[in-house]
DNA sequence: GCGACAG
DNA sequence: ATCTTGTCGC
C-alpha cells in the first residue's frame, strides 16, 4: 500500500477528526491551521500530480469522488481512482472540507502512485480562518497541496489583465473587488493567494497555497497545468471521472 | 442585525 | 455542486 493510501487510511479512521457538528468543525479548524507550512516548490522538478474533485446531486445522498493522477510535463493520466459514498456533512461555505475531505481521501487510499503535488479544487490558506480544504488535507497527509478555487469565498483583489498568465494578488478581508490589490500587497496587507487567468478573456481562478508550497510556485504550476482549459486538467480529469462514477452509482441504486 | 458565502 | 438548449463570439 502506497505511503498516502496508508495515511488517508489513518486519518479517516480517527472520528476526532470528522465531527458533525459545525461548530466543533470549526474549532477543529482553528486548531489546526497554526500546522500550515509554506516552502518553496520546485514547479520543475514536479513530475507528478494529483487531481481531486467530488461530485453530487441536488436531492440525493449520493456521491462520488475522483483522484486523477497526471504526468505534469505531458499531461498524460497515470491513474484513475473513482469511490461512490453518501453525504455525511451539509454543505456550509467556509465548512466544506468536512463534507469533502472524507470522500476525497477514501479515493487515495486506493492510489498505488505517489503523486509529488495534489491540486484541490478549492482554497488553501484564502480562507476566513486560513484553513480551507486545501491546507486542511496538506496538514492531515503532510503532502504539498496547492488550492485552485472557481469563484471567491474571501480576501480582496482586483481584476488581472484579459491576457492569460495575468494575475493580481488576493489579500486577505472580506471578499471584494478593489481597484489595486497590488498596492495593497506591496503596503504590507496580508497576501493569501493569486487570482490568475489561465485562458485570455476567460474568467480567472483563484489560486492559495494549501500545505508545502509557496504561492508563486503553485500559481506557476497551475498554469502550466491549464494549456487549453481555464481549470488545470488534473481537476478537470477528476471532475468528469467523479460525474460518470455518479451518475452510474445512481443508476444502480434505481436499479435495486 | 444584515449581507456574503469555495463546492 | 447540479439541472440544461440554444446562442453569442473568436
Amino acid at each position: 500500500m502506497a505511503e498516502i493510501a496508508e495515511l488517508a487510511a489513518r486519518v479517516l479512521d480517527d472520528p476526532e477528526r470528522w465531527p458533525s457538528d459545525p461548530k466543533e468543525a470549526v474549532a477543529v479548524q482553528r486548531r489546526m491551521a497554526d500546522r500550515v507550512r509554506e516552502e518553496a516548490l520546485d514547479v520543475d522538478g514536479v513530475r507528478l500530480v494529483c487531481g481531486l474533485d467530488v461530485s453530487y446531486a441536488k436531492d440525493d445522498p449520493a456521491l462520488a469522488a475522483a483522484a486523477v493522477v497526471m504526468d505534469a510535463r505531458t499531461l498524460e493520466v497515470v491513474e484513475r481512482v473513482a469511490v461512490t459514498a453518501e453525504v455525511a456533512f451539509p454543505y456550509i461555505s467556509g465548512l466544506f472540507a468536512f463534507r469533502e475531505l472524507p470522500p476525497v481521501l477514501t479515493a487515495l487510499t486506493e492510489l498505488t502512485t505517489t503523486p509529488d503535488v495534489i491540486v484541490c479544487d478549492g482554497f488553501g490558506v484564502a480562507h476566513p480562518r486560513r484553513f480551507g480544504i486545501a491546507s486542511h488535507l496538506g496538514v492531515l497527509l503532510d503532502r504539498p497541496v496547492v488550492g485552485s478555487a472557481k469563484s471567491v469565498l474571501y480576501g480582496r483583489h482586483s481584476v488581472p489583465g484579459e491576457e492569460r498568465g495575468s494575475w493580481t494578488p488576493m489579500v486577505a478581508g472580506r471578499s471584494e473587488v478593489v481597484e489595486d490589490s497590488t498596492r495593497l500587497a506591496d503596503d504590507g496587507a496580508e497576501v493569501i493567494g493569486r487570482v490568475l487567468r489561465t485562458r485570455t478573456g476567460v474568467k480567472p481562478v483563484y489560486v492559495s497555497v494549501g500545505h508545502r508550497v509557496d504561492l508563486a510556485g503553485s500559481a506557476d504550476l497551475i498554469l502550466r497545468l491549464s494549456p487549453s482549459y481555464r481549470v488545470p486538467e488534473p481537476i478537470r480529469h477528476a471532475d468528469r471521472l467523479c460525474g460518470e462514477r455518479r451518475k452510474a452509482y445512481e443508476a444502480e441504486k434505481a436499479q435495486l
